[in-house]
RNA sequence: GGAGGCAUAGCCAAGUGGUAAGGCCAAGGUCUGCAAAACCUUUAUCCACCGGUUCGAAUCCGGUUGCCUCCUCCA
């Protein structure tokens, strides 16, 4: 079997996988900032890294999978004066809708969710404790890190200190020692919502909180650290200089970053306004379309975003969706029998490649390749006019098994709790079964015109008519 | 200015040294009462451009052009 190759943003290359404890992996990806509705660029890390920890559990590792709410921060309190809500209330509404949404793109609940608010006394032990080291320093209700303290500051993005310095861009801030230091620790400001610390009513600074959880839930080193690639800088980096500098451990050995998703090739963004709501989308296309187009590009990619794209993806996953449900029809009049030795090794087949294609730093394009393959062959033994019940059941399996390390279930109408039920629409069918048997095609494509309407498509094959919601 | 990425058919997209996967779209054929689904066939002598290395390059090296991202909140 081959082994995992991972790209690591660290070394900029493909490592094998080479879990810190034998059979488990940690991993922790950086949630959203609750202030808003989720565009579908947020979904792509959360669709990549389900599918990375779905891969991982499918390859026999025991997977603990943190990703976390920043619940409180300057835009949820930006929000929160804007609708007058409180800072918790905005926060709760929109972990609701993050939850909605994400469910609805097939991603899994991580194995914990952790809050920022819920874990201040973390935090604060962790600030003092880089104080303690000489690696951070109050400065007027504000606690900042010190990142000269750091030589391998701007390891992780390859970036040099001195050329950061050299950047423009950098906050002036009078209350930092070195403009490349950043806030630990900042202090209310009148009427805001505030927790008291040694140095006074304030709230973290948005880095502190992933190297604190992750190190409470994952410990100081863990496997895995996934997240869009623009967080790589500075939050990453910034992440890495915290933990490292308070424990002396590398604080995660495989370091993922998902490319975007761009509109017109441009980066899609909060900041930009050129976003697209999954809340929105979700109502125009079915959820798995957008986590199809997802998948069928390498996740380190940028993807383009257009409803063309999402169209394509519609009608690809329709091919594989169809393959399934013949697959179910035929089984009904399947006949008995053992699979040959060559049947089982095509399927075998089938699985090595998956593995191999997964196995290459999660390449999910070539993943859904195996599953077309699989659409083309299992096509073909249905032009047969008898195919075994075992044969059927083998590629329907490994449909499931594809399909569960994806993240879809193929060959089920989606819930839409609308149309006619299983039995009105039998009945339409035997009705039309005896005008055909007549040669009343008038009549007996009426019906099918007339389910159709209701959403119902009909299809007639040798063994009967097979029938499935649209 | 510094760091990095991308450029493959009408659209999307793998492949990263051994002679171009797959999907969508399109065309023709088969099957069908007609459809639908499906099957078969067709669709890049060529992978932005120029040079080099090699028996051999879309894949490696150098250069050119174009586009994108990061260095600021951002998935």
């Amino acid at each position: 079997m081959s082994k995992i190759r991972i790209y690591n943003t660290l070394s900029g290359k493909k490592e094998e996988l080479i879990p810190l404890e034998p059979g488990k992996i940690k991993m922790y990806v950086c949630g959203p900032t609750v202030y808003n509705y989720i565009h579908i660029g947020n979904g792509r890390p959360a669709i990549i890294f389900d599918v990375v920890r779905r891969y991982l559990t499918y390859r026999g590792y025991d997977v603990t999978y943190i990703q976390n709410f920043t619940d409180v921060d300057d835009k949820l309190i930006k929000k929160a004066a804007e609708t007058g809500e409180t800072v918790p209330e905005v926060a709760q509404r929109f972990i609701k809708a993050y939850e909605e949404d994400v469910r609805a793109l097939g991603v899994l609940q991580a194995n914990v969710h952790p809050k920022v608010t819920d874990h201040m006394p973390e935090i604060i032990a962790f600030i003092e404790g880089l104080i303690e080291k000489g690696h951070a320093y109050a400065a007027g209700g504000d606690v900042y890190f010190r990142t000269a303290s750091f030589p391998e500051y701007g390891k992780l993005s390859h970036q040099h200190i001195a050329d950061l310095k050299a950047g423009a861009r950098i906050e002036v801030n009078e209350k930092k020692d070195d403009p490349l230091d950043f806030v630990l620790w900042k202090q209310a400001k009148p009427g805001e919502i505030f927790w008291e610390s040694p140095w006074g009513k304030g709230r973290p600074g948005w880095h502190i909180e992933c190297s604190a959880m992750s190190l409470k839930y994952l410990g100081e080193t863990f496997d895995i650290h996934g997240g869009g690639h623009d967080l790589a800088f500075p939050h990453h980096e910034n992440e890495i200089a915290q933990s490292e500098c308070l424990t002396g451990h590398p604080m995660a050995r495989y370091w993922m970053h998902n490319g975007y998703i761009n509109i017109d090739n441009e980066k899609m963004s909060k900041s930009l306004g050129n976003f697209v709501l999954v809340k929105e989308l979700r109502d125009e296309y079915s959820p798995r379309a957008l986590r199809f187009f997802m998948l069928s590009a390498h996740y380190r990619n940028p993807i383009n975003f257009s409803k063309e794209l999402i169209q394509q993806a519609v009608n690809s996953i329709t091919r594989i969706d169809n393959a399934v449900r013949n697959l179910k029809h035929r089984k009904e009049t399947a006949v008995d029998g053992e699979m040959t030795a060559e049947e089982r090794q095509i399927l075998e087949r089938f699985r090595q490649t998956f593995i191999e294609e997964m196995d290459n730093d999660f390449n999910t394009a070539d993943g859904i390749t195996v599953l077309f393959d699989m659409v083309r062959e299992t096509n073909q033994i249905l032009t047969a006019p008898a195919v075994k019940r075992s044969l059927i059941q083998a590629y329907l399996s490994l449909f499931d098994e594809f399909g569960g390390v994806l993240g879809f279930t193929f060959g089920e109408a989606e819930e839409n709790g609308r149309g006619p039920s299983d039995e009105d629409v039998e009945k339409l069918i035997v009705e039309r079964g005896e005008a055909r048997k007549n040669r009343n095609f008038a009549r007996a494509d009426e019906i099918r015109d007339q389910l159709q309407q209701m959403g119902i498509v009909l299809e007639d094959t040798p063994q009967g008519v097979r029938w499935h919601r649209k």
